[in-house]
DNA sequence: GTGAAAGCGCTAACAG
DNA sequence: CTGTTAGCGCTTTCAC
């Protein structure tokens, strides 16, 4: 019940300064781990920081010599469970570093795209810019982003022809190893969703992947067997009713995203196929998604949080400058869930 | 391929007022839409404006007696199928108000999530704060934010005993009419699965609305068929086990959101039930969940993304400032899926 | 209607 | 190691 009127007089770095009997740029140094300050001053500087519940305005600190301190994420179309552990993952590396994320949600395309993007960049002039698929992949909005000379980080499967920064893991083998499982249980006829359109100007890792690994095992893979479902379960849906009800089934199904996976089992469902029973489903992500339908999905496990938190940890270390072109890959790992079976040994 | 080694030279309001030949509050005043300005004039600078592809830089319109552009965006340990579609929604009201959105995940408890949060609040200086379960009934938040003298919105779906302004919709109300429909069906043995925990200090509006519908149709709920799942699917599905699996199990459960409904859908599994023929399962929200999961859930839709759309309204149009106790009502809706079925007529 | 000039709170040379 | 002094890019009185 303290005085609920008081006016929210904001204390400033004067205010420090003065408390602690030193100068404003000495104040602004402790906050900025300067190490050039004795540390006996450093102490008391703290100490009155602390006592006058002091906290530095970031805006104040964006304008002038500063350095902004602030991480831009930017997304489009999102599929909800891929941007949220990466947002999340983001959201601590900034905590530790005294920065702040602001998210954006791109709306548009083409130029207008480019526009948008160079519109928040100007008015925010973040330290960097994390781009999430599928902005990610989209060479254009690279350039030029580029061109203003921002630090930014791809969270992107496959490599551009430019050197920007990258955060990623092996989709291509992550893709023929959850194939070759499947083959392992004695799947010959598999088919396969993908995220992406056929003729996309980026390279499909995922079903690259695939077809590595059913090349391998010497397998064919009718046109019947591949489809694509955009990564979003309403989308997958028509797809796969259509593979799914032909004569010759595939015996399992490799979705290119759990979202997908979780269409896939709605689908088997309507067609009275008992999963993993009469067919296999697996996913890829191991988001949120695999963890709660049922039977719990087979997936690939994709380090999403991790993704994020390294996005912005390149951007902080100064990895992503526009002239650098530091990677990072994370693992991967075969995640056994309960929607998939081996096949009777027969032919 | 323009020269691609041009420092960024950054264009202000002198530059524009220059090229227009006005003063830099002219400028300014178009930028904030004064209507004080000749048409003519505005026209003018507009032009320039576009011409020299000038863009406000953020930091320095929230120094100085300027407001600040950025609404803060608070949430904890979120329900990813909660949060996102709010986040979404006050995307979208920010882009269209030229404000930025600042999102924040909070960790702690007690006092230090108090210093957690004026700490964002003192560094960003947000035009206004958005609180999202739990943090959204938190009294003490409430009160330390209030003394920061900072508008707020609450997520929320019950009030607290201050006016703090909110934006909802009728939970309890909701909550009955779902149970209503069961009732209907010919379900009287109705289990009821609860987010909040029992001794919990916020009332717990689905838990109401249960309650006054069974209630109201003279049915008992006898305490093996009521339990806590915490919002999570994880922790839903140890109570779920218990409860499913008793000599006389409920015909019909109702979950508190649709993470819990998913959780019921796989216990169902365990332990042969199928969905609906021997248990009608029932959720909360239609968030993205229900609509994946098979058999795709019964469940009362929740206008999210309006919600996170109206609390920055709310915020942009000054109804939420300390003193201020608007509260915006929204709608809601039952949504029928295939996880509910009727009880063949009997006793 | 419009402009000149004074900040906003902080960081960054540049001295000492 | 520390303080003085300019700005940063914008908004806002207060005049005209």
């Amino acid at each position: 019940m303290k005085s609920p009127a008081t006016p929210p007089k904001k204390i400033t770095i004067y205010d420090v300064a003065r408390a602690a009997g030193v100068g404003t740029t000495t104040v602004s140094r402790v906050l900025n781990n300067d190490p050039a300050v004795k540390p006996q001053t450093r102490d008391s500087v703290l100490a009155t920081i602390t006592a006058l519940g002091y906290r530095p305005n970031i805006a104040a600190r964006s304008t002038g010599g500063g350095k902004s301190r602030w991480i831009a994420l930017l997304y489009q179309n999102p599929v909800i469970h891929y941007i949220h552990p990466i947002q999340q993952g983001a959201i601590d590396r900034c905590r530790d570093a005294d920065h702040m994320l602001s998210v954006h949600s791109c709306q548009n395309t083409g130029q207008a795209l480019i526009d948008e993007v160079l519109d928040i960049v100007d008015q925010l002039q973040p330290s960097g810019v994390v781009l999430t698929l599928p902005l990610s992949i989209s060479p254009k909005l690279i350039q030029a982003l580029r061109e203003r000379q921002v630090s930014l980080v791809r969270v992107a499967p496959a490599g551009l022809n430019d050197p920007a920064a990258r955060v990623y893991f092996d989709e291509r083998s992550a893709g023929a190893a959850m194939t070759r499982a499947l083959i392992a249980q004695g799947h010959r006829r598999i088919g396969f969703l993908a995220g992406l359109p056929e003729g996309h100007p980026q390279p499909d890792e995922r079903r690259q992947g695939f077809a590595d690994a059913m090349l391998e095992a010497g397998l064919k893979v009718p046109a019947a067997h591949m489809s694509c479902g955009s990564f979003h379960f309403d989308e997958a849906l028509a797809p796969l009713r259509t593979m799914l009800s032909r004569k010759q089934p595939p015996t399992a199904i490799f979705c290119a995203n759990d979202d997908m996976a979780a269409a896939a089992l709605q689908v088997a469902a309507e067609l009275n196929l008992a999963v993993p029973r009469d067919l296999s489903v697996v996913g890829f992500d191991d988001s949120y998604i695999a963890r709660i339908v049922t039977p719990r999905l087979t997936t690939i496990r994709q380090p999403l949080h991790e993704m994020g938190w390294e996005a912005v940890d390149m951007i902080l270390r100064g990895q992503a400058t526009p002239d650098m072109g530091y990677q990072r890959v994370l693992p991967y790992q075969l995640v056994e869930g309960r929607s998939t079976a081996g096949l009777p040994a027969e032919g």
